[in-house]
DNA sequence: CTGAAAGCGCTTACAG
DNA sequence: CTGAAAGCGCTTACAG
């Protein structure tokens, strides 16, 4: 059997309760048996159990993770693995543990989210994405439960999360695209469900009107997913129904498509640019600028501030994550 | 405060240890009561606690998974996600939950490892890569803890490991491009403190060599990181040498780095394979063939071994994963 | 078929 | 400054 805390006591010659007081630090031990328990620690390898503590402190110090689907977006995009990386980088400096798991659906995301809490768990969730009326944050909402939002949630109301502009981000790419003299703008859109989506897509309708551009409906395409292939046929629909001579798009993956479809056409003069930064935009030809959100620093802020919400130092409600132009083509 | 194993009872008129049987399903439950159990769990909307439960049993049903460095790779290559995607996928049907971290480093993901070990959280582990001389399979098997590696390990003898069969898949790539007619073939491996590089490099070397191959070092390179400058400058090496009518890469970012030193002297008819089929591969100019390794299907088996061992149904040590030569170029 | 009791390995008021 | 005791919410041999 693996050694508990009570063979360290009678190693030490105290009680158990001296042992956990000295491993929680607590001030009121003495110098002398403080040094005596953690000789005693070390002589047995002492190891406390965690799943002990947490049952007796009830918090489980683990937070937990729910995926979306496994969509195409998944793989293609970094994001996710990125934001992954910064929430395991806070949580290992505050000594709590990261649970994730892969949901299907809504409805599997949703049942993913009730295991967690109704188990008992997870002290806290992050959700990576947020969408219009949102399950996940609805049923974390009614259950009462700690939880931060990647992505400004529709009300975002007494909702802790994290985000970047982005409608300033967006706005700020027009701004720039039309100062370089392109007026005959075409933008492609990403699911009207996803909040991103529409903050993108303000930013750009606000930005072109400030700069007196009529908005033309047949320049700006909707599509309901992040993937190439739609954002290929809309730039098809796009090309039949006026050559532009910017492209704006609300994700790499649809610049990807639409790239291929002015390929296509033989045209080389269409100004793009792409959001979210994927490796990817790189290598396109010619490489594609595109809006660096700064992933792993949206997840590491959402770790900080659920575990800061959850210790109860929390003073604030949401952190706004910068971004970065990546520029490519030369002009 | 939540509702516990002991308000059910109340309510059922039971005590806690039948309420408990019910719950596991034991058969020695007389069907009366456990409806009358069930009905009053429902209408407590009860739910067990996970942690008393792992304290009771001594077993969490985690299993810890721990990441390598946050290198290029790990953003560039959607290896890992689809491996976290395949592992969630089965430990969801079997009521486990994943944990991850991200080590900075070796020496922190043996401390990962450590914490995961020591405190008794995790029941088992998976890594995710496997190294020759690797610190972490050392520390677990030391420790006598469950594990399973992905990647064939140095020593396979008494670890749990899925693979591709690395060593067959490139032998095989080389046997069909010498069928095509190349001769004249170069190989940019990757770090040889990899087990993934040195199989596939051996099936490289073993099928030249039944083909009556001579093997000449400067045309085989080991870098040793999987990173596109590394690929560039070897191919470069490469080209200042001799010039190869075929290169075989022992990954994509490799391959991608290759290509561009290759257009850089405005060459095009060197015949390219890469490997491990990221996204990039096909947005390659001309579009790069590479073998897809089957990602999703490495990390879902792991999963599989690891929990058919932790619950004694084990009967193998290892799967071996199917690859696939996804063709791109024509010829 | 079911219950009382002990135990899993911790923590923490309470008392001194 | 330290200990005895109760408790966290389960499970399970033991007894009947």
């Amino acid at each position: 059997m693996s050694t508990t805390i009570k063979d360290v006591a009678k190693e030490a010659n105290v009680s158990p309760s001296t042992v956990s007081r000295v491993l929680s630090n607590n001030p009121r031990i003495s110098d002398e048996t403080k040094v005596r328990v953690m000789e005693a620690i070390k002589k047995l390898n002492y190891h406390p159990n965690v799943i002990a503590r947490s049952l007796a402190v009830k918090s489980s110090k683990i937070l937990g993770l729910v995926l979306p689907d496994t969509a195409e977006d998944l793989f293609h995009n970094p994001f996710y693995i990125q934001v992954m990386a910064g929430i395991s980088i806070y949580a290992q400096k505050k000594g709590y543990n990261i649970m994730y798991s892969f949901g299907k659906n809504e409805k599997d995301e949703v049942n993913i989210l009730k295991n967690f809490t109704d188990s008992k768990l997870a002290d806290g969730i992050i959700l990576l994405v947020s969408k219009t009326k949102d399950k996940c944050i609805d049923l974390l909402k009614k259950r009462n439960y700690p939880f931060v939002v990647i992505g400004r949630p529709e009300n975002a109301h007494d909702v802790l999360w994290v985000d970047n502009d982005n409608f300033s981000a967006m706005y700020q790419v027009t701004d720039s695209v039309i100062n370089r003299g392109y007026k005959n703008i075409a933008y492609i859109g990403g699911p009207s469900d996803w909040n991103v989506s529409n903050d993108r897509l303000s930013g750009f309708l606000k930005s072109i009107q400030v700069h007196g551009i009529d908005y033309d409906k047949n320049m700006v395409i909707e599509d309901n997913e992040f993937n190439e292939d739609l954002g290929y046929t809309a730039m098809n629909k796009i090309l039949n129904y006026r050559k532009p001579d910017a492209v704006l798009t609300c994700d790499d993956q649809l610049a990807f498509g639409a790239i291929k479809a002015i390929k296509e056409r033989g045209l080389n003069d269409i100004f793009m640019v792409g959001f979210n930064n994927t490796p990817l935009s790189g290598y396109q030809d010619p490489p594609l600028s595109s809006v660096d959100i700064n992933s792993d620093k949206l997840g590491y802020s959402a770790a900080k501030l659920l575990i800061s919400y959850l210790e109860n130092e929390m003073d604030i409600s949401h952190y706004i994550i910068e971004t970065k132009l990546v520029e490519r083509n030369k002009k």
